[in-house]
DNA sequence: TCTATATAGATGCATTTGCATCTACTGGCA
DNA sequence: TGCCAGTAGATGCAAATGCATCTATATAGA
């Protein structure tokens, strides 16, 4: 007996549906900012982490793994927010390869900035449109297709 | 009283949930198609609407509107699946400024084997993890997510 | 200690995307 | 017919992405 390959029609809908979804309201969000010119998305996700991180920062291999960026995007994006101003590299005293990505005051005030649009889309996209029961179905359905496999 | 703005935490987490599950799983698939040495997935998209035309084709429009890629995009894309002999572009009598799009041969039978190794990640991703019944539901709420809105 | 391997991060180069604009044709209307 | 706004699609140029590789440091083992 074989493994079964052949997605079967239930398994297509969903899987359209998602991609479809997804990339819909990745762009309204994206143009909601471009219209109040703000960064893109991807600046938001790494403030963010470094927000939450604090005082301390982060190391890129941390945002790495946080963000699911690629290293060379990371380093660049890096670069991006430091010409910016938006983020400082220190030095790491244990590591000579490595720095320490903070967060700069600016940096903070152009998070909250961007929160304020995000947060805004988010409420309209989603938001308006399920329940909080529905809400929590949802993120109970995508949480089992997340990597690595929660236990099944 | 004004109109709420403030996502509720239930909505930020089904919305971080649906921004990461998808980003993974779309790379997850590309990934798959790369180590088979296949083209993208937007290849897919195309290839997979202009089979479902047949003979007809498509205008490069009707692909836009069906695929949502934006139009330098499509543009761009037919370009190389035209270089590489998967599509052809045929001058459309009623209409001096368009053309319309036919998949060839080689066009179907890329997309048949696209198709075997895309069609395993979405089992794989998707099919394996989630019931019937909980794919009926996850693509009933995300179809209330699609734009344009659906009644509400 | 010396060497080999692994890890952190940057970067050169080709490809792709995004934006704005351009050309070519259409269709409405005076 | 002649003009003009609108639509179809292509494209120049700048920015971002992907891939492979490179440098520098760290760590493990002989």
């Amino acid at each position: 007996m074989t493994e079964k390959t052949n997605p079967s029609p239930a398994v297509i809908k969903a899987w359209a549906r998602l991609m479809r979804v997804s990339r819909q309201l990745v762009e309204r969000a994206e143009d909601a900012l471009k219209d109040s010119s703000l960064p893109p998305l991807a600046w938001y996700d790494v403030l963010h982490e470094l927000a939450e991180a604090g005082e301390g920062g982060l190391r890129p291999f941390q945002l790495i793994e946080r963000t699911l960026f690629a290293q060379y995007n990371i380093s660049r994006l890096l670069a991006r927010l430091e010409a910016d101003g938006l983020v400082e590299k220190l030095r790491v005293a244990d590591d000579g390869r490595g720095q320490t990505i903070r967060i700069t005051g600016k940096g903070r005030e152009t998070r909250r900035r961007m929160w304020a649009v995000y947060g805004r889309s988010i409420v309209e996209l989603v938001g308006a449109r399920l329940s909080n029961d529905d809400l929590e179905t949802l993120s109970a359905l995508l949480g089992r297709l997340r990597y690595p496999a929660a236990l099944e």
